[in-house]
RNA sequence: CGGGGCAUAGCGCAGUCCGGUUAGCGCGCCUGCUUUGGGAGCAGGAAGUCGCAGGUUCAAAUCCUGCUGCCCCGACCA
């Protein structure tokens, strides 16, 4: 294993992949396009995992588990889901050393097979709302893969709900993308735009569906979670009523969502550097790493015994932290390997220390090193723990608030997507303009932000416009 | 699926054009001693079906044919 990254300004693909592998977060499986997660990538997830979940059952939802084979049939019943999945599913021909009857789709998404228990399960408005979650694996027969961001099978989170009215299932879209934002913004420090996808954009089989989307470090978007209002499409199809209040049959209405590990690709992307990852305190697999140094073992003893009551201290207070005392390798040699690994905390300890009763702290973020006495440590770590990510949050936004340009005309809008960034404009066009942008240019309509409050002239058309936009490439 | 590149020890590579000692080098790994505050030093050691399958030849990592896999770019894509 060579000892440092391709430079992100040499060649961006490769210092993310390097990243990925040297930092040990995953491997190439077997298989093209699939992953092995390492158990510290795997770690990394965990926490996002648990954050989302959380999140999700404050919100009153409950997990299940559905199974993975779909059978065929199901995935042909909603026409647009059909189309829009069919050609990159996995399916399975055979089984027992048998040729199937009906072959057997792995799930892509769960949409067909949930709703087809969803009517053995809902008779009545009183069933409903019916808020499920699954933490799975799907898989997709992807073309071009890429570690995290694009890979054959990978693991993620669908919400599949159901409602009694339209409205109630709007409400819950909105509510799973508001969590999707806070899960982004206040725990992986990754600022995103939050608002609506296009016609052309938006998931096979949705009515309309919303997503957060984030711009990495080489100014491209990264659709980093998204959350769909189904309306009654899967109910039709799976014909799924229920008997309202006023003993009258409707169709239920639906809603799904999901992130998945796609968003440590986005973590990554979002705040590593050329030295390797920078992990946001909030869901770093360690906070913090200790190394002591030592020469004799007199000195050694006396360390340990400080390190020792560290320990306690961090263990108390649920700061998750790592000792490195391998004496196999050099104290240099430990910085630069915690550095590649993203920690964002580095805490030596060494014979000078102890006669001052003080440790070395230094940031992974900014490099800044600062002697800390023992009797203040815990709040300074948390204080600098804290400091980091909400300083790694600011840094990514400037980033892309600088990388976000405003633009009145079309040679203007080429001209920047052309150097790299985000173009913000006034947009009055159709999905006929919009086709036309994209084969031109390459990019698209990210989203249509929330935050509507001003109106003008559309760049491309130069008809009134009461909407803008946010242009990108993406990954 | 198109274009390009790569495949030799765990990792990174040289050797291939122009066939010919026992296939090398760096890092890593193992043993011992000295080391440890920004990628330690010395000594010794282990490790290879040269991607796979055919072919040419006295002789193939090297030449020929076919295949496979991976990476990058494009097309495609919630």
């Amino acid at each position: 294993m060579s000892i440092s990254v391709t430079k992100r300004s040499e060649d961006y693909a490769r210092w993310y992949t390097d990243i990925v592998q040297k930092a040990e977060l995953a491997d190439y499986g077997p298989v093209k396009g699939t992953m092995v997660i390492r158990p510290y990538g795997y770690a990394l997830w965990e926490n996002i995992r648990n954050i989302a979940d959380r999140m999700f059952k404050e919100t009153g939802h409950v997990n299940a588990y559905f199974p993975m084979f779909i059978p065929e049939s199901f995935m042909h019943k909603e026409a647009e889901h059909v189309e829009g999945f069919a050609p990159e599913c996995a399916v399975v021909t055979h089984g027992g050393g048998k040729k199937l009857d009906e072959p057997l789709y792995i799930r892509p998404t769960s949409e067909t097979i949930i709703w087809s228990m969803y009517k053995k399960w809902i008779k009545s408005y009183r069933d409903l709302p019916l808020l499920i979650n699954q933490w799975a694996n799907v898989v997709r027969w992807e073309l071009r893969t890429r570690l995290f961001l694009r890979t054959t099978e990978f693991l993620w989170q669908e919400g599949h709900t159901a409602h009694a009215t339209f409205a109630e299932a709007e409400e819950e879209t909105r509510r799973i993308i508001e969590i999707y934002r806070i899960l982004a913004e206040d725990y992986l420090a990754m600022p995103v735009y939050v608002g609506k996808k296009t016609d052309a954009e938006k998931f096979a089989g949705a009515v309309h569906t919303y997503s957060i989307e984030a711009m990495m470090g080489d100014k491209k978007a990264l659709q980093s979670g998204t959350s769909h209002n189904l309306g009654q499409n899967f109910a039709k199809a799976f014909d799924v009523t229920f008997l309202n209040s006023e003993n009258k049959q409707e169709y239920v209405y639906a809603t799904s969502w999901g992130v998945s590990t796609r968003l440590v690709g986005g973590v990554i992307m979002t705040h590593g550097d050329d030295k390797g990852l920078i992990l946001p305190p909030r869901i770093a697999p360690y906070q913090l790493v200790i190394v002591p140094i030592w020469r004799s073992d007199d000195q050694k003893a006396r360390i340990m015994e400080e390190v020792a009551k560290i320990k306690l201290q961090f263990s108390k207070a649920d700061i998750r932290f790592v000792v490195d005392d391998n004496e196999q390798v050099s104290a240099g040699w430990k910085f630069n390997q915690w550095e590649m690994k993203g920690v964002p905390l580095r805490l030596e300890i060494g014979p000078k220390d102890i006669e001052k009763q003080q440790v070395v702290l230094a940031r992974r973020d900014n490099g800044k090193k600062q002697f800390v006495a023992f009797e203040s440590l815990f709040s300074v770590v948390n204080q600098l723990l804290e400091d980091i990510q909400s300083s790694i949050f600011r840094q990514a936004r400037d980033f892309r608030d600088e990388n976000t340009i405003e633009v009145e005309n079309y040679s203007d809008f080429k001209k920047i997507i052309e150097a790299g960034g985000f173009v913000k404009a006034f947009w009055a066009g159709d999905g006929v303009a919009e086709a036309r942008i994209q084969e031109e240019t390459k990019a698209t309509i990210r989203c249509i932000p929330f935050e509507q409050n001003r109106k003008g002239k559309c760049f491309f058309t130069g008809g009134a416009a009461d909407t803008w936009v946010i242009f990108g490439k993406s990954y």
